[in-house]
DNA sequence: TATTGTTATACTCTATAACTATA
DNA sequence: TATAGTTATAGAGTATAACAATA
């Protein structure tokens, strides 16, 4: 195997029509594109997106409770549940119980949890960088801006 | 119910972090919100994003082959089957044989699905501004000319 | 031998409802 | 009454392998 060939024939003829200049499939095929590329770098550290999302929110000070994850991951908080599971039995995050709210439980990374984010954070960096090498850095700084006004609406 | 509130608290607190303004995450998060806005739209034509897709490849005069439906849109042959399957029994598609392949399969829209397409079309164009409402005209086409390179990658 | 479409199957993801303990 | 977390379950989406017909 020398060179893949990333891009073949059928996506050349298909792109130029009503859908492959919609900017929502265009959102939705960059993202495809991003998706892929972030699980593939996480798989080494047997994570995905999901996962590493929730890791990367607990990791910080926030301390977020699994509500709050639910809401702001778009997820179900049965979900969550599961997600935080799996982080909990592999050591890297725990449940602590809200001091205010004794329903609610507080999501906090461990040590271990904040390593493994740290690795796993550069080579989903690197990944990214990988997909979005089309553009410069300005570009990239542009996007995000951008982006951010769809993704954080008021 | 007087205004539906778009944000709550939590998304503020913990968008604000590693994850919150990552490229990759915003990307993801701004095409779930678009996902969810279309599949809404779609609903009343019984249509998802995925067959809305389909729909929309096969009602133009490029005449793709199911491969190439696969390819373009980055799904495994056997689910383009299962999409196929279902416009054809609704009679919005056909599958005629390619005349250079006998193997192949090219996939056309009926009248009905051609018509289909066009309403559906506006429906989730309406959703779609909605969604990008906080961009003008001309940062929505910068946006796509950017989201292109992404989605595109040579 | 390789490829197109197909079938079957298993696995993941997602959505929903119901339950408990707290508020 | 309402909310946080949990459990169970069913449905949708996804991935894989194997097959027939054709290249």
């Amino acid at each position: 195997m020398t060179e893949t060939p990333k891009q073949t024939v059928p996506v050349e003829r298909l792109r130029h029509g009503d859908l492959g200049d919609d900017l929502s499939f265009l959102l939705a095929r960059a993202n495809a594109l991003s998706v892929s590329a972030a699980n593939t770098a996480l798989a080494a550290f047997d994570l995905k997106v999901r996962s590493y999302s929730v890791l990367a929110l607990v990791v910080g000070d926030e301390r977020p409770s699994q509500r709050e994850l639910a809401e702001f991951l778009r997820l179900d908080p049965s979900q969550v549940v599961a997600l935080v599971d799996d982080l909990e039995r592999r050591g890297l995050a725990t449940r602590l119980p809200d001091e205010s709210d004794r329903r609610a439980k507080v999501i906090v990374g461990t040590t271990a949890g904040r390593e493994l984010f740290a690795v796993a954070r550069r080579a989903t960096q690197r990944a990214e960088l990988e997909v979005h090498s089309a553009l410069s850095a300005k570009e990239r700084e542009l996007l995000a801006d951008t982006l951010r006004r769809i993704a954080y609406p008021r």
